[in-house]
Parts: structure tokens; sequence; C-alpha cells
DNA sequence: GTTCATCATAAGAACAGGTTATTGCTGTCA
DNA sequence: TGACAGCAATAACCTGTTCTTATGATGAAC
């Protein structure tokens, strides 16, 4: 036994209003006979019988009215789904997850909020701060749809962009303030304050001293930036600030802010998708107004 | 391009909840190309994309989870289509409109509705009181489903069947009660009270009495059983009077009944509905229901 | 590197659904 | 009343869709 079918449907309702085999065919461009099948045909599907076919008119059973608006409605349904899709072809709608790690998202979040609610307005934005590993991880599981951290990433199975790139700068007490500027090697041999095991920039800090992460350390690793500068200005060591972050996070804290000389140590934060996700190419436009969120026109 | 299938909704509905094709297509038992093919084909109609095909998982693409959501909903319709139709296919259900002559109405129409209420619960009954042509009219317009009137009708499109045979009874003032019953020639001689034209019932009794129609007649016409039997009551004339309506008619009035000598007069009460309705066997078990109903069972 | 799992593609077979031609019925009109 | 006209049902045939099986491609796992 077939199942049902939208033409049956279609015919169907075309009948319906017509009241007429050979009209109601036309406006469905097809032959009468056709109709008449399939009409049959759904009259069988059905186990009922739907038209009273009288000498010289069609007319709907009881049974038909009641099919008929119920038909209608299914109809009409069905045609919205390719009105839906045709809504949602061109923009980018309905949900957006974006992962972000803890050493972006306080300085970037808003602007990347704000431009994105600008351009791309109706977008549910939902967004998720950890360390890379478990954006990584939530991105292969497809919990999230986008994640911006530090690259690179090396996931074959992820798209990468770069976003832009940052040096880290030196911070200090603010009484060293005079003091020169210690290169990678003096570095080593200074109370290097970090953030704790999971953070990228831990180990880009780590890897610019030439110190390998492994190595055993005193338990003086923060969670934040904000505590680090924090502990930096109560003179328990120094450490190292992403330049986004310097501005936010020396406001309020007595501390001196010096820049590396070369090589002067860097990330580059770049955006990371599935590149099996279909969205790839609205996820690029997407990055690009994450980008141009993040860097502020030239002509300021 | 072709058009939408519900195949291809009801595979779009099982590859979402099995987000694996091949276990999709087992569900819908057919192939796994079978399948794939037919979500290709989706997409392209829609112009989305549905699944995002990863190495190890199929998942649903934003757009893909909000037309997953509509396509349940229609689905669950059609499936009500195929419950409706099941549910209408044994009893008759929805609306019956049935027509019934002036003459047989007020002596029926009160048994027929309570006996229908209690064989069809659920059954909405429409009642259209007329005269027999216009019922007829109406009949064939599809207005009515179904009418009680005094057959033969003869219409070859409409079938018929009996419900019941009924003498007519003379109605002469209560002063006339003990003189001889008059046969057909002597009520020629007398003021004969009539239903105004377009009775069947009028006809009846003229054609007892052997007068025709066409013959002027002076305007002495009632437009109801109770009318007439008024109009004898205050001695203006002798009627007929079908036996149904002697009981209620004659309650609260002075006249004298008196049965016909063979040849005695009478009509017959069918019931009669086209010959296309579809539900030609479920209307000749209303007929059952209606005598049933006004032909009391024998046992009292 | 090999194997496994999984989806896409290809080619042939089966079938649904279309067409035109024809039949049959009914009501209309001369 | 008999020929005709209108209309739906049926028949015969044809075509395009949609299955099936077989095979290819690709990424993951061992």
């Amino acid at each position: 036994m077939m199942n049902l079918t939208f033409k049956q449907l279609r015919y169907f309702e075309a009948l319906a209003h017509h009241a007429h085999f050979g009209r109601a065919a036309a406006a469905c461009s097809i032959s009468q006979p056709a109709l008449s099948v399939q009409i049959k045909e759904l009259e069988q599907q059905l186990n009922a019988i739907l038209f009273e076919r009288g000498a010289r008119q069609v007319r709907l059973t009881v049974f038909g009215e009641a099919l008929a608006l119920r038909v209608r409605d299914i109809l009409r349904s069905v045609d919205e789904l390719e009105d839906l899709a045709r809504a949602s072809r061109d923009r980018l709608v309905g949900r957006l997850r974006i992962g972000i790690i803890p050493t972006i998202a306080p300085y970037l979040l808003p602007a990347i909020i704000k431009e994105l609610s600008r351009t791309h307005p109706g977008l549910d934005i939902h967004v998720r701060e950890t360390l890379t590993q478990k954006l990584i991880q939530e991105l292969t599981d497809g919990r999230i749809d986008a994640a911006v951290v530090a690259l690179p990433v090396s996931e074959p199975s992820l798209n990468e962009v770069q976003l832009l790139s940052e040096k880290f700068v030196l911070v200090r007490p603010a009484t060293d303030a005079g003091k020169p500027v210690p290169d990678r090697a003096a570095l080593q041999e200074m109370k290097l304050l970090l953030l704790e095991e999971g953070h990228c920039f831990r180990d880009q800090a780590l890897s610019f001293c030439n110190i390998r992460s492994a190595q055993p350390r005193e338990g003086l690793d923060a969670s934040s930036l904000t505590t680090l500068v924090q502990m930096v200005g109560a003179g328990m060591g120094v450490t190292l600030l992403p330049e986004m972050a310097v501005e936010v996070e020396t406001r309020s804290t007595e501390v001196a802010i010096a820049s590396f000389k070369d090589p002067q140590p860097s990330r580059t934060i770049g955006m990371i998708w599935r590149n099996t996700n279909p969205l790839g190419r609205e996820l690029l436009r997407i990055s690009d107004v994450v980008r141009e969120a993040i860097n502020p026109p030239r002509s300021r």
C-alpha cells in the first residue's frame, strides 16, 4: 500500500475548490484522467469517498469537507517551509553559539557582540567562555558553532582564520618602572607569575621564556589576568600581559608596563569552526565582522 | 524543478532523529543510498543545507533544526488525516441535513430526532421544513442530504424508500358526528377545506375527490393542518387529515372524526436522497431508524 | 598503514504517474 | 425520442523518478 502524497492533497484541494475535474486538472496543469486517478487513489488510501460525482456536478462529501479544512492547513504549512528556507538562505539566522577563551573574552567580547548585533540583527548569540581544549571539544561535539582562540590550533577538522596579532608586554611593580627591560634569559631568573594550567596564554608565556611547561613550579598560578596583575601590584613578582588586556587590567593598579625588545613575544588570535559546518561562508563573514570589531578602524 | 514530497519529509524526520544515514534508512525500510539521494534532493529543493555531514556524525544545521520542528507538526497532521478517515469510516458522523414536509414534520419530527440522537450520537442534525418541490430542489442542489416526503416522487436521480402508509380521515364539525360518512362523490358536493397550493397533501386530497387541482376554488386555503381543523371546528366546512395528525390536531378542538369506506384515501411516506450520494448505505440505515421511530413497536 | 565505518555516487530495474484515446453515463435540445 | 454534448472513468502506453545493488571516497581508529 502506497502512502499519501502531496500531489494528491494538492489535487484534492484543487478539485474541492473547482468542483469540476476538468477545470481542477487544468489548474494543476495536468490532464483530467491524471486527476481522476489521483483522486481515486486518495479515496482508496483513506478508504473513504471524498466527492459525490453527480451527473452534472461534483460535490464534496461531509467527510471531504472536513478533510478539506485540514488539508488546506497542511498545504499552507508546507508552503511555509519553502518560505522559511528562502528567508534563511541569505542571511545567517537563528542561533550562533560562540566560544571564547578567558584571556580574550573580557577585552574583546563587548565589541564583538556589539558589532554582531549591529550587522546580524535577530541573531541569537550564545557565548561560552572556557579553555581552548574544552572549546575544541565542544566544537567537534557540535555544542558550539565557532570559537575565538589563540592560533594555531592545528586540528585538521577545524577551519581557522586569523583575526589579529598582538604583543605581550611585561608587567612589573611600579617601583621597577625605571629598570631596564629584561630579555628572555633574564626573565627566567625573575619570579614569573602565570595563569594556571590549561590556559594557552600560560604556555605562550612559558614558551617565550624557554621554560618547559612540565617543569615544576611553585603554586602561584592565578586563574585570571586580573589576579595576576593584582599579584604583581602586591610585589609578588612579574608577569606578561597581552596588549589588549593592558588598559583594562592596569587601570586601577599601580604597576609598570614595559615592552620587550625583539624578539617580542606575541600571540595570534583567530576564529575556528568545524570545516564540515555548512555555514562556513557565513562564519567567514562573521569573522570579518569580528575582525572589524576588534581592530579599530585606522581613521582613529 | 520537482516539488516537495512526503517521503522526503519522512526521511528527513528519520534522519534528524537517528543522526545516522544507515539507521535512518533502515527505519524507513529503504536502502542507505536511497535516503542519501532523497535528503540531497530535499536540500536542493529548499536550497539549504539541512545536515552537517561530519566524518563520524551527522548533525542538523541550525536551519535543519528549525525545519525539523515544523516538519514534525506537518507529518503528525497528515497522520491525523488517516485517523480522521478511519474514525469516520464506520459510523455516520458530521452533519446530516434532513428535509421534511410540513404535513409530516410536527407529528414525526420529535420521534425521529429523538431516535436518531440515540442511535447516532454526535450526529449534527439539521432540519429543513418546506414543500416537496423545494425539498427536491435543495436535495439535487446538495443543500440537504435527505428528505422525508410523500411518495412517489419519481425523480430518476433520487433514491426512495418507504417508511409508512397511513389513511386519511374525514374531519367535520362535531355536530355532524352521527351523519353517514360521505363517499367520494358526496364529498365533491361538500365544502372541502384544503391546504394552499404546493402542499402535496392538498393534491392527494383533491385526487381522492376526483377534483383536478387546476379547477378554480374559492380562496379558503389554509397554510397548516392546524388552521384547517380550526376552520372545520368553526363550521366552515370539512377536510381530510392524515391519521398521524389526528391526535395532535383534534386534541383541543370540537370536531368529529370519521373513517372512509373503501377505497380509503391514503398516502405513503418515504425518505429520499440523491442516488449519487456515497452515504447511501448510511442513509438506508438512517431510514430504518426513522421507520422504527415512527412505527411504534408492535408489542404495545 | 591497514582496516573499519560511513556517506556519496553510479548503473540498472521497478514503478509511479503522466499522456492521449476511448468508453459510458446523463441530461439537454431539436 | 433520438442525436448530441458534457463530463468523468477507464485503457494502453510512455516517461521520469526512485528504488536496489555495487562501488568509490574519506576520515577515524588501531
